[in-house]
DNA sequence: TAAAATAATTAACACTGTTCATTATATTTG
DNA sequence: CAAATATAATGAACAGTGTTAATTATTTTA
């Protein structure tokens, strides 16, 4: 029965062109503006419409969430062609803080709002599927750093989160205006490079 | 005229009781249940005239954000005994992660929060009173790291920046959920002390 | 005691996410 | 083709949010 396949297939589209309505408002008007009676009148749907597409607020959070980390993803792309494995963890830390700047309100999402990670518990039954794929290349450098003996060996998992914690600890503090009380406001950014760099550094020295 | 002195007074001890409510809905609550009406319902007003007391929502968390700090000062008092600096960076790194993993509601006002700092921006002129002071206490002790030659001498701010980092890095994934994609639940308070004490052993040598 | 100043409240505005019962539109069956 | 069924979409409403203007109650001053 190709009428069935034809609904899906329709369905599908109206569900991406919520989605990008949504990301639409998202990024131009900020993650506390979007709201479901907002992409309603985008969509030019009732709002209660939006519900036959989506279970709740937090699944449309959470699939613009996923389209953030395929930003994210993309960006990472460029460096599998850097062979040397501690070269490729300082560009993706440079990188993690550039997206971060520039994409406040995606980072905002994909590592500080709890709304993703509901629908993640409600649903996909533990499986977050592009956060999952970001972590894996981390843990990957990571691992390669300590096979070619460019740091010491030692538990893959935990030498990662220690790397993300300073990254993320960087840029939350800095999207959150809390930075600025540790250094002047116009050398934050600066700072933050050389903080990654710094902790790239001594982990190759230790 | 000593009736002005004790309306102001008077003034101060409503100001009092609708922060005590405020922070016992939520401690018990937590963050989001927190309201202008329900506090109002708890102190027997009505919601208008919190507004009298308060110029609006964020200014009372801002004051909550501040006892949360208070709290968190107190903690850190225990460690002026401890002579040597680099023992006190430990267990100023330990403090901090417990604190934030024992008030994640207060830790999330604190650190995370956009709200209290937009009232710093609207009315205290760029001053955060208790938010400093806990800075502070982290910047002195680099720096006296650095005099005692424990940590290798460099720009105290970028140093601090990065140690804070990663201790709020690790509070903050952890208490949003997001540390349980690197490491089993059961092991995560423990990875997370682990990467703290890394951090500074590294530190140390370096 | 009457007038002025302060404190507190009621009613309302403009929102929010979400649900239920109803209507409109397709699709399938007799 | 028409009637019955299934699907899609909606209007109205619920229960809540922060906040403000206008009004009433209370206290202080003249």
């Amino acid at each position: 029965m190709g009428i069935l396949e034809r609904k899906e297939k329709q369905r599908e589209e109206i569900r991406k062109m919520i989605l990008e309505a949504s990301m639409q408002l998202f990024v131009k008007e900020g993650f506390e503006n979007v709201s479901i009676r907002k992409i309603a009148d985008l969509v030019e749907y009732s709002p209660t419409t939006l519900y036959i597409y989506f279970k709740d607020k937090n699944e449309i959070l959470f699939h613009l969430c996923e389209m953030g980390f395929e930003q994210m993803i993309a960006s990472n792309m460029a460096l599998v062609q850097i062979e040397n494995p501690i070269d490729r963890l300082y560009l993706l830390g440079e990188n993690y803080i550039n997206f971060g700047l520039e994409n406040p309100e995606y980072y905002d999402l994909m590592f500080i709002q709890n709304a993703p990670m509901k629908t993640i518990r409600e649903q996909n039954v533990g499986h977050w599927p592009n956060g999952d794929i970001a972590l894996e290349t981390l843990k990957h450098i990571i691992q390669e750093c300590m096979d070619k003996k460019f740091i010491p060996t030692g538990d893959v998992a935990t030498i990662s989160m220690a790397v993300w914690a300073v990254a993320h600890g960087l840029v939350s503090l800095a999207i959150r205006q809390r930075l600025e009380r540790l250094v002047e406001p116009d050398k934050v950014v600066q700072s933050m490079h050389e903080s990654i760099r710094w902790m790239i550094n001594t982990l190759k020295k230790a």
